[in-house]
DNA sequence: GCATCATACTCAAGAAAGTGACTAGTCACA
DNA sequence: TGTGACTAGTCACTTTCTTGAGTATGATGC
């Protein structure tokens, strides 16, 4: 149940619509936690059911009215009770790691394109989270920053997200180059 | 559905038992796809409803009959299928992640805990896959083994592990640090 | 002037994953 | 003699995630 969490620590930084939580979503959040626009609706919907949220309506003239979200006392009581709570451990889980543990017996060579593929998108990611860091930290370095900045939390999930995926870039790019140089000993034979 | 395909990967070395399959998922398949017993039993009843797997009794003395799966023809084509089709991209996924996002405003002190144990949680898979891979790999060099080894698919993505999990400690420790850094800092104000 | 994009949502259905409880025999140990 | 761990599995249920379609309006581009 962790979405719902997720959804209200978004919420704790900023009023959100739905509309407006799901492109928040993409570009913090969806490092640790993706979700689709439906999914954050309904859970919007559902916290709202259950007092941890409040919406209020804001007309608007130009664009169709929307609905702002806020975390109620009740929403901050329930992250507390979830901060405690046991974590599950996590794990990679990943389609593509499926592929290449049998990719020496079977369609070798789709897969090393799907590796590369998966670099450069990690690739782009990369830089992507090494920009929104510089934005956040502004022009004070990185100790200072950790030690006394604001919304520390979200600087430091983007730093997990960073680290994950170069890492996952680093990957890629070995396997699919040892892979390559086995087509070639394979077809030397 | 890449459960489905986790598993065929996995039977795709060896034949199997549900219950031997579940100790080999926690092992080695679990460091990108992890799954409880039942959802394997679940899963290899439905493979073999698919006839991508077939299984055999084999009658023991002293413990309870067990049914052993091996893939099938059309079993390695569905793996083959599965390569050739697109994957989708990999995030984190991670309830501590989520803890750690509003960690500076709420129940900080449980997370910097959490973070203490997942740290030591990676740091004993970390070992354990370590031994695995030192296991496959015999005494022969890491670079020759990745050219020339047996089942080079199974390493790479144990490889693949062994990095998340690295970086997965480093992470929390650093983070531990931070937030308890934050907690002095607020206390001395 | 027409197409497409952006805002702002909703509904329904289905597939996949996860959870809890339960059966039943064997073996070791104290 | 019973307590717990190990082998080997089954059944039923719920939650979560994904997919696909649909509604409505205004703005932007060619």
């Amino acid at each position: 149940m962790a979405l719902r969490h997720a959804v209200l620590a978004a919420l704790l930084d900023d009023e959100y619509s739905g509309y407006q939580l799901a492109k928040a979503f993409d570009i913090s959040v969806a490092n640790f936690w993706h979700a689709l626009p439906q999914q954050l609706y309904a859970e919007l919907a559902r916290l709202e059911a259950d007092g941890l949220v409040v919406g209020r309506e804001v007309v608007q003239e130009t664009r169709p009215n929307k609905r702002l979200f806020r975390v109620t006392e009740a929403g901050r009581a329930e992250l507390e009770r979830f901060a405690e709570a046991a974590s599950k451990p996590s794990s990679i889980r990943d389609d593509l790691l499926v592929k290449v543990q049998t990719a020496d017996r079977v369609g070798t060579g789709p897969v090393i394109e799907q590796l590369e593929q998966r670099a450069a998108a990690a690739g782009a990611k990369l830089e992507l989270l090494g920009k929104l860091l510089d934005n956040m930290r502004g022009d004070t370095d990185e100790a200072e920053y950790l030690l006394r900045g604001e919304r520390v939390g979200r600087y430091l999930t983007c730093l997990r997200g960073l680290a994950f995926e170069r890492e996952h870039r680093d990957w890629c790019l070995r396997t699919a180059a040892v892979l390559r140089e086995r087509q070639q000993t394979d077809a030397e034979r």
